[in-house]
DNA sequence: TGAATGCTTCGATTAACATCGAACTATGAG
DNA sequence: CTCATAGTTCGATGTTAATCGAAGCATTCA
């Protein structure tokens, strides 16, 4: 055999403990420092040096320097798609880091997965928006209607500043805890910050939980209702 | 930190070289043997006695034994979608296993994926039944409707069979060469049954490259092109 | 200029694990 | 029953790589 792309140098990168922790820690979306994600880690400053080098060199990581400090990122939306792919595998097989606890919950109703919106609610709002037609589906790509695009425009969304960008749009992202998709991509991630601009919402420090607040809800309910 | 599945556990059950053999040829959806794997992946018996081993404990493998034969296949479609998503990532970051030769490109145009047709044919015949109505996405999840089911009927599928077995009928897997869906489940197995009873296509042996004929392409694009 | 901070490199240590030979169990064939 | 084949278990070996202390750069700040 030996055919295709060599899937055993990218699986041993996040294989290792340390560094699945790094990914995990960075899957909220903030770029994080070298020294921050030693702590993430749990290791020392110069271990983590050597593993941010390996996953940077395997195409995981995008890092920028900024003054003495390095900035660490996940490398694309593609990388965040595959760490929950695996989530989805080691939850299946009973194989939780920790028993399902109140975090567990919080965390499978609403958290930042690369910066936008999932879990429950994150794929209750996917839905809506493909059922009310602003969301089209053509195979694994996503795109937004015309109609689609009055109504993020509506709640206030600079559409303009977003598709000025490079990266795409739209794009779906499988959750592993609801084994459905959430919207990412750019608008995603606007959405997120839109609901954290009105308050609606409010993502837990130095954890992936978003909390909403009860208004936030109730505004969250309304909007994936009827718009 | 420290939510969510254990990720590194399981990535590391992949990213060893020797595993990671054994879980792509999985990939073609037949089962294979202890020594059949031990000789795809290049090791002697025991050792690969040792990975299945750790790879059924590890909820990525699924056993059966006949015999004095033990089969092994891939647990579940969902590790078969991790072990794209990781080859999505492998491409990405140019550590192709080869370079890209003419075994390569057959791959990318008509593969077998865990049973299904994978690769550009897959994609395209994906779309054409999503554009027909035929299928329905809601989010991840994807249905049959009336039309699609009299269509997948005419073509000679016998469909209440289907329908009968446990597993789902429809799912969708994305493609790494394609990045974009096809056609899983228990009707993706089907059809692809179907294109060999017909003598449209012909796996080629050993290796997950599906071979279309003359005839048979010209059939598959007049099927994708009206039904 | 000198001190402090953030990160990298080097070297030594240690632990994990993949590997295989050899012995053992189980199933099937003649 | 005897032999061959398929697979497992055990023990020894060797390699890999994660880890951290110490020293070395680089950048910022005073």
């Amino acid at each position: 055999m030996r055919e295709g792309p060599d899937i055993a140098r990218i699986a041993s990168l996040i294989g290792d403990p340390a560094r699945a922790n790094m990914l995990t820690a960075l899957l909220v979306g903030k770029a994080l420092t070298a020294s921050e994600l030693a702590q993430e880690a749990g290791v020392t400053l110069q271990t983590a040096s050597s593993h941010l080098g390996k996953l940077e060199q395997g195409g995981l990581l995008r890092q920028r320097k900024q003054g003495r400090h390095k900035y660490f990122s996940l490398a694309s939306d593609e990388v965040a798609h595959a760490l929950e792919a695996l989530m989805g595998l080691a939850a299946n097989a009973g194989h939780l880091r920790t028993r399902p606890g109140p975090a567990d919950v919080a965390l499978r109703e609403a958290r930042v997965c690369y910066n936008h919106l999932a879990g429950d609610m994150g794929t209750r709002l996917f839905d809506s928006m493909v059922a009310r037609g602003f969301l089209r589906l053509r195979g694994e790509d996503v795109s937004l209607t015309p109609a689609g695009a009055h109504f993020v425009r509506c709640y206030g969304i600079d559409l303009a500043r977003l598709e000025a960008k490079r990266a795409p749009l739209c794009r779906q992202c499988l959750d592993w805890s609801e084994r459905r998709s959430h919207l990412a991509g750019g608008l995603g991630r606007a959405l997120l910050e839109r609901f954290e601009e009105l308050g609606w919402a409010k993502r837990k420090p130095d954890t992936r939980i978003v909390e909403f607040s009860r208004r936030g809800r109730a505004g969250f309910d309304e909007l994936i209702a009827r718009g």
